[in-house]
This record gives structure tokens, C-alpha cells and sequence, in this order.
DNA sequence: CTAAAAGTTGACTGAAACACTTGGGTATCA
DNA sequence: TGATACCCAAGTGTTTCAGTCAACTTTTAG
């Protein structure tokens, strides 16, 4: 079992993409700048949460992408098995054949984290995410400092385009 | 966060070990043997664990490891973290400054699971693994695997013993 | 006293995964 | 038609895992 940024990535950039939904497509540049995520390894992520149908894509301008089902429908727990990030905890991925076709000392600890974590993961949903107190306030917060920071980038588009004149 | 091979191993050498404490100190060889992790690696785990005190060691011929404290003492969470494997799945290990400083969006998310995980296997002692049938059975049957499979080591080295004189 | 059994330590290694980057596409809309 | 977005494949540096190898030291049995 691993859980890494891989997964907390994906899980973000998905409460991101539920928290704006309201504003159309979410474009990942956006989202890339607000979490502080690589743009094209978002990519990454979200070619497989495309084909888990986790969301669903809308290309060209204004384009960008929507949640594949309600906020209430798409549990944690899916989102990590989307990006191929296992819960699960056994050796022998729940099968008992962990020793050489026999089943180890510890096989049934390990099932029994894996059903912990999975049950405590697949309980949760972005719904629940997004009617987190602290989580609308970090969001808010976000969204200010996105505004702040794409401010002077304008005006700098701007003076290198006075300059190149 | 991770969970692989490498806590599971040690989790599974410190049962063993548990399970065979009424036989005096138990060697790495052995437990190599009936759990089929390779000697070199356990050597290098039961580092770890003794500069944890989880085992204490008895060095010389019929010397081998012992538990550092009661079955009942030591937890499950403890042998994991000793060998560097840690349950927490925050990014920023429960700081709280995941983002350039600031709580990323899913902080208080991943909090909460490491705390799950952390409750679920501090609760467990290796006790109460030695007290489960299953694991009572496995271990019989481990035993007498490595019975059986040590019979011919011994056929072969006299045959060898006798063909070299 | 010495040989062998056992633990101790450190360096090294191949493979895999992670967290990207680069560089090209292609669909869509103004 | 060109800008905007998604789409895709390949490559890269770093880290960790899981394990090997080799050279120790300590201790006990004989």
C-alpha cells in the first residue's frame, strides 16, 4: 500500500474542480495554480480520472473539465484507485497466497487495515469535503490569492508588450 | 505514506520471533527460513528494532534474538514506525503548511486517516496476534514445514561429509 | 585457546515508482 | 485561422525498496 502526493494530488485537484463547478469548466491551469500542481502532471492524473469517469472533459476555448457525477457520488476511495494508488495493505492483494501459495503469519492484519482504510475512505465524499468549514475557508483564501497573483502577470504581459512595440 | 514489504517483514519477524520465545533466544536463520524473507534484509530490520528496543540480542553460539518487552507491550503501530515506515499521510508530516506555508485544501483529510490508521494499529499488540487461532495454525504448520525441510539439508551435508573423506 | 556460531556494520546494486518535464499533437470556438 | 484548451508519449532525476556481499566483533563450546 502507498499513499503519496499522487493521490492527495488527485483528491485536491478534484475538491478544487467541486468547489468551482458553479463558474462552468474548470480549466487546469487554474487548478494548477491554485494547488501549487504541475500543470502537466495534472494532466497525467486527469487522463485517468477521465477514463474512471471521475470527470469529464469539454476541449477548446472555455473548455476544461466537470465533475462525471455529483459531489455526493464520488468518494475518496475512488478517486485514489482512479490514479492506481492501492488501499490496499496485503502482500498478495487479498488473495492468502502471500508465502509461497500459503497464506503468511500477518495476511489477516493487513486485510483487516485494508478494510479499515478503505471503509473510513469510501465513507467520505467530495460532498462532505466541500461542506467542511475549513475547507470553504482555505478555498476562499485561495481564490483571493489567485486574483492577487494573476494581477501583476497581466501587467506584465502588458509592459513586454509596450516593450516589443 | 507507505506501507510495504519492509513493515510487513518486520512485523511479521517480531510475531515470529513471539511465537518461538518459550524456546529460548531465536536466531535470524530460522525465522528466515519459516517466513521466507531473506537473512541479509532481516539483519539490517532488526537493527532498527533493537535501536527501538522492541528485541534485545545474545550474541555467541545459541544466541539469537529475544523480545525487548512483554507480547503485550508492544504494539503494532511501534514496529512499524521503527523501521522507518511511517502511518502518517500528510505531506507536511501533521504541520499543516503543505502549500508554501499554508494548509493545502485536503490537510485535515489526510489527518484524519493517519490518525484512523494509527489508532487501528496502536491498538493491537503482538499479544493479541499470538492469541488468534488462525495465526496459531499457520504457525503450526510453518513449523512443521521447516522440520521437514531441514531433514534433507542434513542428509546432503553428510553425503557430502562422506564423499569428501 | 581456538574454532565456529552468531550478531554488527557498511557499502553497494538493480528495479521500480514518483514527480515531474518536454514536445508534440488534436478538437473547438471566436 | 489562431488562440485556447485538452490529449498523449517519451524521457529524466531522485528516492526507496529489497536484497547482496564482505568484512568485522563478540561469545561460547570443546
Amino acid at each position: 500500500m502507498r499513499l503519496t502526493t499522487k493521490g492527495r494530488y488527485a483528491v485536491t485537484a478534484l475538491l478544487d474542480l467541486a468547489l468551482h463547478a458553479d463558474q462552468g469548466p474548470v480549466n487546469l491551469a487554474d487548478i494548477s495554480q491554485r494547488q501549487g500542481i504541475s500543470l502537466s502532471y495534472l494532466e497525467q492524473l486527469f487522463a485517468k480520472l477521465r477514463r474512471s469517469e471521475l470527470v469529464c472533459s469539454i476541449r477548446g476555448p472555455g473548455g476544461g473539465y466537470r465533475l462525471g457525477r455529483k459531489p455526493q457520488a464520488i468518494r475518496i476511495a475512488q478517486i485514489i484507485d482512479a490514479v492506481n494508488e492501492s488501499v490496499d495493505a496485503t502482500k498478495c492483494h487479498g488473495k492468502g497466497n502471500c508465502q509461497q501459495g500459503e497464506t503468511c503469519l500477518t495476511h489477516h492484519l493487513w486485510q483487516d487495515l485494508s478494510e479499515q482504510i478503505h471503509d473510513f475512505l469510501g465513507s467520505i465524499s467530495l460532498a462532505d469535503l466541500i461542506a467542511r468549514s475549513e475547507i470553504k475557508r482555505i478555498s476562499e483564501q485561495q481564490d483571493l490569492r489567485q486574483d492577487v497573483l494573476s494581477q501583476p502577470e497581466l501587467d506584465g504581459a502588458r509592459i513586454a508588450a509596450t516593450f516589443l512595440q
